[in-house]
DNA sequence: GCCCGTCACCTGTATGGACAAGCTCGATTC
DNA sequence: GAATCGAGCTTGTCCATACAGGTGACGGGC
């Protein structure tokens, strides 16, 4: 049966150029993200081995390995030489496109995100934020503040440093542009690819507590991240601010994998 | 020259049998850490083709490419199809034991940490720790208060819950243990592998402003941490509060990693 | 009844080969 | 000088195979 299944895909070599959802390893890999998220593999479950898996999706062991070890890195499961790999977690993580883009991250969990830009100007890169977005010293950018909301709520501040060949673009951005992020990848077709975060807790200033509606000195969240294109140029940084009570960053991590560092302030 | 290294490592198939530093794709994967660590491979350079390390290394591709998709997971480089790997950040991520016990982490960083147990009492489970803990309602758990001091300062009031079976023998270690994880782990053999990190602000409590030396309602970074063995048992639960200035979580995310996720509070 | 060894199973590691698809850069052409 | 094209390099995907080493369950011996 794996021999039809094999057999009857295609029997050149490779593989069938753009299969629906991509390459197979993903494909299985969402299966099983899939079947783990419907509670069909509950926290403490097993999964069934390379082997079957293998036969079952008329592929080899080595992609099988590929799809497992996403799997892995995301923390669902936990995995240990010579026994099955376990589920760990059944709460999906978010694409790293969600995470990046407000709207999208609340277009994906049914509610409705709003934004309006509260100022925008140009000015010139202040020392730390050169070094951020690896720019001289003093150079052009477009400093933009927004307010989010979610639901309607008032719930993120965001204080956001473009850099100039990037600002331009965001500049003529309507001001309650839903998704920035959107709006940069249909008409520029910029794709964000990689994102340093880092969080602690502020007390709100006055600016910070009249856009949020809470009172002067209470706690905010907050995440100042640094996005870069793919290879590396950085385009934007950012310092967030959330009102609590309204949005929790969950991190997963095990000896296997392990994103999340504790640094001295 | 390949040749001859690959020839002379040793011909019948496996592979040595404990080589220092773990298997193969390992040392490759600590060897480019750490040059890039050292400023070889500075933000932007691109890395040796696969082909290349193959060979600098004797071994296969696929070995190198295991090797590589590990800094790609802890979000050190970025990788495109067809062109060349680019290093996107420098600083290296923790291993998770140092990021799961205080007292080692502070010591990587070269800091001393000291830790007080202020209360620790056998309660019953809240139906919310039950949950978290995978017991019964109502179950034994030992509630711990400890305060944990950076350099003589104290930084982080941990709020912990211990099930039953660990619980026992937390419950003997002395008031001012500086690491209940090793401690643990040369005792019971017990090792952590999987934590799960929800990470908020909050307005400091009566309590938490007396331990910390802070003003009530001043701002605090809360962690609520779940950790779990390797098969998936819970071992601890736990709410951490810092004060702010003191720590700072930083998390790395990429189009091809993510372990992180907003949620909805 | 308990302990311990055997053994099938399963994951970790490594190799080698093949093709697909994307990127870079130089050469050619207009 | 600028746009275009293509060859070669590089990464992505997939397969088959082999062996090492840990796990867990079963069963026999004490």
């Amino acid at each position: 049966m794996s021999e039809s299944a094999r057999g009857g895909r295609r029997r050149t070599t490779g593989r069938t150029p753009s299969q629906r959802g991509g390459a197979r390893h993903e494909r299985i890999a969402d299966e099983l993200r899939r079947a783990i998220a419907d509670g069909h593999y509950p926290v403490g479950a097993t999964l069934p081995s390379e082997a079957e898996l293998a036969t079952a999706h008329g592929a080899s062991r080595g992609t099988v390995r590929q799809a497992v070890s996403a799997l892995l890195a995301e923390g669902l499961i936990g995995s240990r030489q010579g026994a099955r790999r376990v589920v760990l977690s059944t709460t999906p993580s978010q694409t790293f496109t969600e995470l990046r883009s407000f709207a999208q991250w609340a277009r994906a969990g049914g509610r409705t995100a709003g934004g309006l830009v509260v100022a925008s100007d140009w000015d010139t890169a202040r020392p730390e934020e050169a070094g951020l977005l690896q720019v001289p010293h003093g150079a052009p950018v477009l400093r933009v503040l927004r307010v989010r909301t979610l639901d309607g709520e008032p719930v993120l501040l965001e204080r956001t440093v473009y850099a100039e060949w990037i600002g331009t673009a965001v500049d003529g951005l309507p001001a309650d542009c839903e998704s920035v992020t959107q709006r940069l990848h249909d008409d520029s077709g910029l794709v964000f690819a990689h994102g340093e975060h880092h969080i602690d807790a502020v007390a709100a200033g006055t600016a910070d507590a009249e856009h949020l509606g809470v009172r002067r000195g209470s706690p905010l969240l907050r995440v100042r991240r640094t996005t870069t294109t793919a290879d590396g140029r950085p385009v934007e940084t950012s310092d967030d601010r959330y009102r609590p009570g309204s949005v929790v960053f969950t991190v997963r991590n095990s000896t296997q994998t392990n994103p999340l560092a504790r640094t001295r302030a």
